[in-house]
DNA sequence: ACGGTCACGACAGCAACTGACATCGTATTG
DNA sequence: CAATACGATGTCAGTTGCTGTCGTGACCGT
Protein backbone atom coordinates (compact mmCIF):
# COMPACT_ATOMS: atom_id res chain seq x y z
CA UNK A 1 0.00 0.00 0.00
CA UNK A 2 1.70 3.21 -1.09
CA UNK A 3 1.25 6.33 0.85
CA UNK A 4 -0.66 8.44 -1.82
CA UNK A 5 -3.04 7.83 -4.27
CA UNK A 6 -1.72 7.85 -7.86
CA UNK A 7 -1.71 10.61 -9.92
CA UNK A 8 -1.98 13.69 -8.34
CA UNK A 9 -1.21 16.25 -10.93
CA UNK A 10 -4.76 14.37 -13.13
CA UNK A 11 -6.86 14.56 -10.13
CA UNK A 12 -6.22 18.75 -9.51
CA UNK A 13 -6.82 18.72 -13.16
CA UNK A 14 -9.89 17.05 -13.16
CA UNK A 15 -11.61 18.80 -9.67
CA UNK A 16 -9.96 22.14 -11.45
CA UNK A 17 -12.07 21.93 -14.12
CA UNK A 18 -15.06 20.74 -12.18
CA UNK A 19 -15.25 23.20 -9.57
CA UNK A 20 -14.41 25.74 -12.37
CA UNK A 21 -17.46 24.65 -14.42
CA UNK A 22 -19.91 24.75 -11.25
CA UNK A 23 -18.69 27.44 -9.63
CA UNK A 24 -16.84 29.60 -11.79
CA UNK A 25 -13.57 30.22 -11.78
CA UNK A 26 -13.22 33.07 -9.41
CA UNK A 27 -15.93 31.71 -7.31
CA UNK A 28 -13.58 28.83 -6.77
CA UNK A 29 -10.10 28.95 -4.12
CA UNK A 30 -6.99 26.96 -4.72
CA UNK A 31 -7.52 25.15 -1.47
CA UNK A 32 -10.66 23.90 -2.72
CA UNK A 33 -9.09 22.15 -5.79
CA UNK A 34 -6.61 20.80 -3.68
CA UNK A 35 -9.44 19.76 -1.37
CA UNK A 36 -11.27 17.89 -3.57
CA UNK A 37 -8.22 16.40 -4.79
CA UNK A 38 -7.79 15.04 -1.28
CA UNK A 39 -4.07 16.92 -1.46
CA UNK A 40 -3.48 20.34 -0.39
CA UNK A 41 -3.20 23.53 -1.74
CA UNK A 42 0.74 23.49 -1.72
CA UNK A 43 0.92 20.37 -3.68
CA UNK A 44 -1.13 22.15 -6.03
CA UNK A 45 1.04 24.79 -6.58
CA UNK A 46 3.96 21.51 -6.88
CA UNK A 47 2.29 20.85 -10.05
CA UNK A 48 1.24 23.77 -11.96
CA UNK A 49 2.70 26.85 -11.96
CA UNK A 50 -0.34 29.19 -11.21
CA UNK A 51 -4.31 28.60 -11.17
CA UNK A 52 -4.89 28.88 -14.47
CA UNK A 53 -2.15 27.05 -15.64
CA UNK A 54 -4.10 23.63 -14.90
CA UNK A 55 -6.36 23.96 -17.22
CA UNK A 56 -3.48 24.35 -20.30
CA UNK A 57 -1.94 20.67 -19.84
CA UNK A 58 -2.35 19.13 -23.21
CA UNK A 59 -0.53 22.28 -24.69
CA UNK A 60 2.62 20.89 -24.92
CA UNK A 61 1.98 17.89 -27.08
CA UNK A 62 -0.31 19.90 -29.12
CA UNK A 63 2.49 22.06 -30.03
CA UNK A 64 4.79 19.19 -30.61
CA UNK A 65 2.42 17.46 -33.20
CA UNK A 66 2.25 20.59 -35.05
CA UNK A 67 5.71 21.04 -35.24
CA UNK A 68 6.50 17.70 -35.97
CA UNK A 69 4.22 17.78 -38.63
CA UNK A 70 5.52 21.06 -39.98
CA UNK A 71 8.90 19.42 -40.26
CA UNK A 72 7.01 16.50 -42.09
CA UNK A 73 5.51 18.12 -45.12
CA UNK A 74 7.49 17.65 -48.35
CA UNK A 75 10.07 20.20 -49.34
CA UNK A 76 8.32 21.33 -52.32
CA UNK A 77 5.09 22.72 -50.55
CA UNK A 78 4.86 26.22 -50.28
CA UNK A 79 5.18 28.12 -47.09
CA UNK A 80 1.71 27.89 -46.50
CA UNK A 81 0.69 24.83 -47.24
CA UNK A 82 3.48 23.60 -44.81
CA UNK A 83 1.21 25.70 -42.15
CA UNK A 84 -1.83 24.29 -43.62
CA UNK A 85 -0.80 20.66 -43.00
CA UNK A 86 0.77 21.89 -38.94
CA UNK A 87 -2.62 22.87 -38.33
CA UNK A 88 -4.80 20.30 -40.10
CA UNK A 89 -2.74 17.62 -37.73
CA UNK A 90 -3.95 19.36 -34.56
CA UNK A 91 -7.39 18.14 -34.95
CA UNK A 92 -6.07 14.24 -34.19
CA UNK A 93 -5.14 15.35 -30.72
CA UNK A 94 -8.23 17.20 -29.87
CA UNK A 95 -10.68 15.88 -27.50
CA UNK A 96 -14.29 15.41 -28.49
CA UNK A 97 -16.53 18.43 -29.52
CA UNK A 98 -18.32 18.30 -26.32
CA UNK A 99 -15.08 18.73 -23.96
CA UNK A 100 -13.16 21.33 -25.96
CA UNK A 101 -16.72 22.94 -26.35
CA UNK A 102 -17.02 23.59 -22.45
CA UNK A 103 -13.38 24.59 -22.11
CA UNK A 104 -14.14 27.05 -24.69
CA UNK A 105 -17.16 27.92 -22.88
CA UNK A 106 -15.01 28.19 -19.54
CA UNK A 107 -12.05 30.81 -21.34
CA UNK A 108 -14.90 32.56 -23.08
CA UNK A 109 -16.33 33.36 -19.25
CA UNK A 110 -13.11 35.13 -17.68
CA UNK A 111 -10.56 36.98 -18.49
CA UNK A 112 -7.89 36.18 -16.97
CA UNK A 113 -8.33 32.44 -18.49
CA UNK A 114 -8.34 34.00 -22.02
CA UNK A 115 -5.10 35.85 -21.31
CA UNK A 116 -3.59 32.86 -20.98
CA UNK A 117 -5.19 31.22 -23.79
CA UNK A 118 -3.61 33.76 -25.82
CA UNK A 119 -0.27 33.60 -24.41
CA UNK A 120 -0.49 29.78 -25.60
CA UNK A 121 -0.96 30.62 -29.01
CA UNK A 122 1.68 33.26 -29.22
CA UNK A 123 4.32 30.55 -28.04
CA UNK A 124 2.53 28.25 -30.17
CA UNK A 125 3.11 30.68 -32.87
CA UNK A 126 7.13 31.08 -31.88
CA UNK A 127 7.11 27.03 -32.31
CA UNK A 128 5.54 27.65 -35.42
CA UNK A 129 8.09 29.89 -36.91
CA UNK A 130 10.88 28.71 -35.60
CA UNK A 131 9.82 25.09 -37.25
CA UNK A 132 9.51 26.92 -40.74
CA UNK A 133 12.66 28.27 -40.06
CA UNK A 134 14.39 25.18 -39.31
CA UNK A 135 12.75 24.08 -43.13
CA UNK A 136 14.57 27.10 -44.50
CA UNK A 137 12.05 29.78 -44.74
CA UNK A 138 13.52 33.46 -43.97
CA UNK A 139 12.64 34.62 -40.33
CA UNK A 140 10.00 37.22 -41.91
CA UNK A 141 8.36 34.91 -44.04
CA UNK A 142 8.00 32.21 -40.90
CA UNK A 143 7.06 34.63 -38.78
CA UNK A 144 3.98 36.28 -40.52
CA UNK A 145 2.90 32.33 -42.07
CA UNK A 146 2.70 31.49 -38.23
CA UNK A 147 1.07 33.93 -36.95
CA UNK A 148 -1.71 34.07 -40.11
CA UNK A 149 -1.63 29.90 -39.56
CA UNK A 150 -1.90 30.69 -36.23
CA UNK A 151 -5.41 33.06 -36.57
CA UNK A 152 -6.99 31.03 -39.44
CA UNK A 153 -6.70 28.37 -36.96
CA UNK A 154 -8.56 30.11 -33.69
CA UNK A 155 -10.65 30.98 -36.75
CA UNK A 156 -11.44 27.66 -38.02
CA UNK A 157 -11.75 26.45 -33.96
CA UNK A 158 -14.47 28.44 -33.32
CA UNK A 159 -16.59 27.45 -36.32
CA UNK A 160 -15.81 24.09 -36.15
CA UNK A 161 -17.15 24.15 -32.25
CA UNK A 162 -20.09 26.23 -33.69
CA UNK A 163 -21.07 24.22 -36.93
CA UNK A 164 -24.47 22.28 -36.45
CA UNK A 165 -23.58 20.15 -39.20
CA UNK A 166 -20.72 18.58 -37.79
CA UNK A 167 -18.28 18.62 -40.41
CA UNK A 168 -14.54 17.51 -39.34
CA UNK A 169 -11.70 19.47 -38.55
CA UNK A 170 -10.55 19.51 -42.00
CA UNK A 171 -13.32 21.35 -43.88
CA UNK A 172 -13.24 24.22 -41.48
CA UNK A 173 -9.53 24.71 -42.15
CA UNK A 174 -9.39 24.59 -45.40
CA UNK A 175 -12.37 26.71 -46.29
CA UNK A 176 -10.64 29.16 -43.75
CA UNK A 177 -7.57 28.92 -45.92
CA UNK A 178 -9.08 29.51 -48.77
CA UNK A 179 -10.94 32.84 -47.50
CA UNK A 180 -7.05 34.14 -46.53
CA UNK A 181 -6.88 33.43 -50.03
CA UNK A 182 -9.31 35.24 -51.42
CA UNK A 183 -8.70 38.39 -49.12
CA UNK A 184 -5.54 38.78 -50.32
CA UNK A 185 -6.06 37.98 -54.13
CA UNK B 1 -6.14 75.19 -2.65
CA UNK B 2 -7.67 72.41 -3.68
CA UNK B 3 -7.19 69.45 -1.14
CA UNK B 4 -5.44 67.14 -3.56
CA UNK B 5 -2.41 67.43 -6.36
CA UNK B 6 -3.88 66.75 -9.86
CA UNK B 7 -3.62 64.45 -12.13
CA UNK B 8 -3.38 61.22 -9.83
CA UNK B 9 -3.82 58.62 -12.39
CA UNK B 10 -0.70 60.29 -14.56
CA UNK B 11 1.18 60.69 -11.61
CA UNK B 12 0.63 57.13 -10.78
CA UNK B 13 1.73 55.88 -14.36
CA UNK B 14 4.64 57.64 -14.49
CA UNK B 15 5.83 56.42 -10.93
CA UNK B 16 5.01 52.68 -12.39
CA UNK B 17 7.16 52.98 -15.56
CA UNK B 18 9.72 54.46 -13.78
CA UNK B 19 9.42 51.92 -10.70
CA UNK B 20 8.98 48.73 -13.08
CA UNK B 21 11.75 50.19 -15.40
CA UNK B 22 14.55 50.76 -12.45
CA UNK B 23 13.66 47.41 -10.21
CA UNK B 24 12.03 45.25 -12.47
CA UNK B 25 8.13 44.66 -12.41
CA UNK B 26 8.10 41.78 -9.90
CA UNK B 27 10.37 43.92 -7.57
CA UNK B 28 7.90 46.55 -7.51
CA UNK B 29 5.07 46.87 -5.26
CA UNK B 30 1.69 48.83 -5.49
CA UNK B 31 2.62 50.41 -2.36
CA UNK B 32 5.45 51.46 -3.52
CA UNK B 33 4.01 53.34 -7.04
CA UNK B 34 1.58 54.66 -4.49
CA UNK B 35 4.07 56.33 -2.85
CA UNK B 36 6.08 57.55 -5.22
CA UNK B 37 3.02 58.88 -6.65
CA UNK B 38 2.09 60.88 -3.05
CA UNK B 39 -0.93 58.15 -2.91
CA UNK B 40 -1.89 55.50 -1.01
CA UNK B 41 -2.28 51.64 -2.23
CA UNK B 42 -5.84 51.94 -2.27
CA UNK B 43 -6.38 54.89 -5.00
CA UNK B 44 -4.09 53.13 -7.03
CA UNK B 45 -6.38 50.60 -7.40
CA UNK B 46 -9.18 52.76 -7.86
CA UNK B 47 -7.77 53.89 -11.03
CA UNK B 48 -6.52 51.51 -12.27
CA UNK B 49 -7.65 47.32 -12.32
CA UNK B 50 -4.92 45.62 -11.36
CA UNK B 51 -0.72 46.33 -11.46
CA UNK B 52 -0.53 45.44 -15.05
CA UNK B 53 -3.29 47.65 -16.85
CA UNK B 54 -1.37 51.29 -15.54
CA UNK B 55 1.23 50.25 -18.44
CA UNK B 56 -2.07 50.08 -20.99
CA UNK B 57 -3.56 53.73 -20.77
CA UNK B 58 -3.23 54.59 -24.13
CA UNK B 59 -5.29 51.78 -25.34
CA UNK B 60 -8.27 53.19 -25.82
CA UNK B 61 -7.21 56.38 -27.79
CA UNK B 62 -5.40 53.90 -29.71
CA UNK B 63 -8.36 51.31 -30.77
CA UNK B 64 -10.61 54.50 -31.41
CA UNK B 65 -8.12 55.94 -34.04
CA UNK B 66 -7.72 52.71 -35.86
CA UNK B 67 -11.52 51.90 -35.77
CA UNK B 68 -12.04 55.38 -37.08
CA UNK B 69 -9.72 55.17 -40.02
CA UNK B 70 -10.89 51.55 -41.10
CA UNK B 71 -14.72 53.63 -41.14
CA UNK B 72 -13.24 56.14 -43.26
CA UNK B 73 -12.12 55.03 -45.95
CA UNK B 74 -13.74 54.97 -49.14
CA UNK B 75 -16.36 52.00 -49.79
CA UNK B 76 -14.50 51.20 -53.27
CA UNK B 77 -11.36 49.75 -51.01
CA UNK B 78 -10.97 46.05 -51.25
CA UNK B 79 -10.75 44.84 -47.11
CA UNK B 80 -7.33 44.55 -46.85
CA UNK B 81 -6.79 47.82 -47.97
CA UNK B 82 -9.33 49.15 -45.98
CA UNK B 83 -7.44 46.95 -42.48
CA UNK B 84 -4.00 48.36 -44.08
CA UNK B 85 -5.10 52.19 -43.84
CA UNK B 86 -6.19 51.70 -40.24
CA UNK B 87 -2.83 49.82 -39.43
CA UNK B 88 -1.37 53.45 -40.93
CA UNK B 89 -2.73 55.41 -38.91
CA UNK B 90 -1.90 54.05 -35.56
CA UNK B 91 1.64 55.35 -36.37
CA UNK B 92 0.16 58.82 -36.18
CA UNK B 93 -0.45 57.55 -32.50
CA UNK B 94 3.02 56.27 -31.46
CA UNK B 95 5.05 58.31 -29.45
CA UNK B 96 8.61 58.59 -30.56
CA UNK B 97 10.48 55.45 -31.04
CA UNK B 98 12.13 55.60 -27.66
CA UNK B 99 9.66 55.65 -25.46
CA UNK B 100 7.79 52.53 -27.63
CA UNK B 101 11.37 50.35 -27.39
CA UNK B 102 11.58 51.02 -23.72
CA UNK B 103 7.98 50.06 -23.48
CA UNK B 104 8.45 46.75 -25.58
CA UNK B 105 11.23 46.02 -23.59
CA UNK B 106 9.37 46.17 -20.50
CA UNK B 107 6.90 43.84 -21.72
CA UNK B 108 9.59 41.14 -23.31
CA UNK B 109 10.98 41.02 -20.12
CA UNK B 110 7.72 40.13 -17.77
CA UNK B 111 5.46 37.22 -19.57
CA UNK B 112 2.20 38.76 -16.91
CA UNK B 113 2.75 41.92 -19.45
CA UNK B 114 3.10 40.18 -22.19
CA UNK B 115 -0.33 38.46 -21.44
CA UNK B 116 -2.10 41.89 -21.21
CA UNK B 117 -0.42 42.99 -24.66
CA UNK B 118 -1.74 40.18 -26.19
CA UNK B 119 -4.84 40.56 -24.61
CA UNK B 120 -5.11 44.58 -25.74
CA UNK B 121 -4.30 43.06 -29.41
CA UNK B 122 -7.52 40.54 -29.25
CA UNK B 123 -9.83 43.24 -28.24
CA UNK B 124 -8.06 45.58 -31.14
CA UNK B 125 -9.22 42.68 -33.48
CA UNK B 126 -11.99 42.40 -32.30
CA UNK B 127 -13.03 46.21 -33.01
CA UNK B 128 -11.45 46.11 -36.23
CA UNK B 129 -13.41 43.17 -36.99
CA UNK B 130 -16.72 45.32 -35.67
CA UNK B 131 -15.86 47.93 -38.35
CA UNK B 132 -15.43 46.00 -40.49
CA UNK B 133 -18.71 44.31 -40.55
CA UNK B 134 -20.41 48.08 -40.41
CA UNK B 135 -18.56 49.02 -43.34
CA UNK B 136 -20.61 45.86 -44.42
CA UNK B 137 -17.70 43.00 -44.74
CA UNK B 138 -19.44 39.81 -44.16
CA UNK B 139 -18.67 38.30 -40.33
CA UNK B 140 -16.09 35.61 -41.25
CA UNK B 141 -14.13 37.98 -44.01
CA UNK B 142 -14.30 40.68 -40.86
CA UNK B 143 -12.80 38.14 -38.24
CA UNK B 144 -10.43 37.26 -40.39
CA UNK B 145 -9.13 40.41 -42.35
CA UNK B 146 -8.42 41.77 -38.55
CA UNK B 147 -6.73 38.81 -37.00
CA UNK B 148 -4.05 38.85 -40.25
CA UNK B 149 -3.95 42.70 -39.70
CA UNK B 150 -3.35 43.00 -36.16
CA UNK B 151 -0.44 40.09 -36.94
CA UNK B 152 0.70 42.68 -39.79
CA UNK B 153 0.95 45.08 -37.17
CA UNK B 154 2.85 43.64 -34.94
CA UNK B 155 5.74 42.27 -37.03
CA UNK B 156 5.79 45.44 -38.65
CA UNK B 157 6.02 47.06 -34.95
CA UNK B 158 8.89 45.07 -34.35
CA UNK B 159 10.94 45.47 -37.71
CA UNK B 160 10.34 49.51 -37.08
CA UNK B 161 11.48 49.56 -33.51
CA UNK B 162 14.53 47.71 -34.53
CA UNK B 163 15.37 49.36 -38.24
CA UNK B 164 18.57 51.16 -37.66
CA UNK B 165 18.01 53.21 -40.80
CA UNK B 166 14.64 54.43 -39.01
CA UNK B 167 12.21 54.02 -41.88
CA UNK B 168 8.85 55.42 -41.08
CA UNK B 169 5.87 53.17 -40.13
CA UNK B 170 4.58 53.35 -43.48
CA UNK B 171 7.04 52.17 -45.22
CA UNK B 172 7.61 48.59 -42.42
CA UNK B 173 3.44 48.07 -42.88
CA UNK B 174 3.66 48.00 -46.47
CA UNK B 175 6.58 45.82 -46.64
CA UNK B 176 4.88 43.97 -43.82
CA UNK B 177 1.67 43.38 -46.08
CA UNK B 178 3.60 42.63 -49.62
CA UNK B 179 4.71 39.90 -47.89
CA UNK B 180 1.28 38.69 -46.72
CA UNK B 181 -0.20 38.90 -50.59
CA UNK B 182 3.45 37.31 -51.41
CA UNK B 183 2.65 34.51 -49.18
CA UNK B 184 -0.72 33.64 -49.78
CA UNK B 185 0.09 34.16 -53.94
C1' DA C 1 19.91 -2.79 7.29
C1' DC C 2 20.85 1.77 6.03
C1' DG C 3 21.10 6.12 3.77
C1' DG C 4 19.09 8.81 0.15
C1' DT C 5 15.30 10.43 -2.57
C1' DC C 6 10.77 11.74 -3.70
C1' DA C 7 6.13 13.36 -2.93
C1' DC C 8 3.62 15.39 0.11
C1' DG C 9 1.93 18.04 4.60
C1' DA C 10 2.36 21.91 7.86
C1' DC C 11 3.28 26.47 8.74
C1' DA C 12 4.59 31.16 8.19
C1' DG C 13 4.69 35.04 5.33
C1' DC C 14 4.28 38.50 1.39
C1' DA C 15 1.75 41.03 -1.88
C1' DA C 16 -2.30 41.66 -4.94
C1' DC C 17 -6.77 42.96 -4.60
C1' DT C 18 -11.57 44.17 -2.28
C1' DG C 19 -15.21 46.06 0.75
C1' DA C 20 -16.74 49.29 4.25
C1' DC C 21 -16.49 53.47 6.32
C1' DA C 22 -14.42 58.05 7.51
C1' DT C 23 -12.72 62.63 5.94
C1' DC C 24 -12.93 67.08 3.97
C1' DG C 25 -12.57 70.39 0.20
C1' DT C 26 -15.90 71.68 -3.50
C1' DA C 27 -20.05 72.14 -6.06
C1' DT C 28 -25.08 72.63 -5.53
C1' DT C 29 -29.22 73.89 -3.91
C1' DG C 30 -32.72 76.34 -1.37
C1' DC D 1 -25.36 82.51 2.66
C1' DA D 2 -26.01 78.34 5.01
C1' DA D 3 -27.12 73.63 4.62
C1' DT D 4 -26.33 69.70 1.99
C1' DA D 5 -24.79 66.46 -1.38
C1' DC D 6 -20.79 64.92 -3.87
C1' DG D 7 -16.32 63.19 -5.16
C1' DA D 8 -11.62 61.89 -4.50
C1' DT D 9 -8.84 60.15 -1.22
C1' DG D 10 -7.31 57.87 3.34
C1' DT D 11 -7.74 54.06 6.70
C1' DC D 12 -8.33 49.48 8.04
C1' DA D 13 -9.49 44.83 7.95
C1' DG D 14 -9.95 40.82 5.30
C1' DT D 15 -9.45 37.19 1.47
C1' DT D 16 -6.67 34.75 -1.69
C1' DG D 17 -2.87 33.61 -4.82
C1' DC D 18 1.62 32.20 -4.37
C1' DT D 19 6.43 31.12 -2.09
C1' DG D 20 10.10 29.51 1.20
C1' DT D 21 11.27 26.31 4.62
C1' DC D 22 11.19 22.42 7.16
C1' DG D 23 9.47 17.93 8.58
C1' DT D 24 7.78 13.08 7.52
C1' DG D 25 7.43 8.62 5.91
C1' DA D 26 7.26 5.19 2.12
C1' DC D 27 10.18 3.59 -1.54
C1' DC D 28 14.71 2.29 -3.79
C1' DG D 29 19.39 0.99 -4.39
C1' DT D 30 23.50 -0.74 -2.21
Amino acid sequence: MSRWEPDAPGRLQLAAFELYTERGYDQTTVAEIAARAGLTERTFFRHFADKREVLFNGGDRFRATIVDHVLAVPASATTLEVVTAGIQAAGSVFPDRDTIRRRQALLHANPELQERELSKLATLATSISQALRDRGSPATTADLAAETGVAVMRIALTRWIEDPTERPWRTHVNTTMAELRQLTA
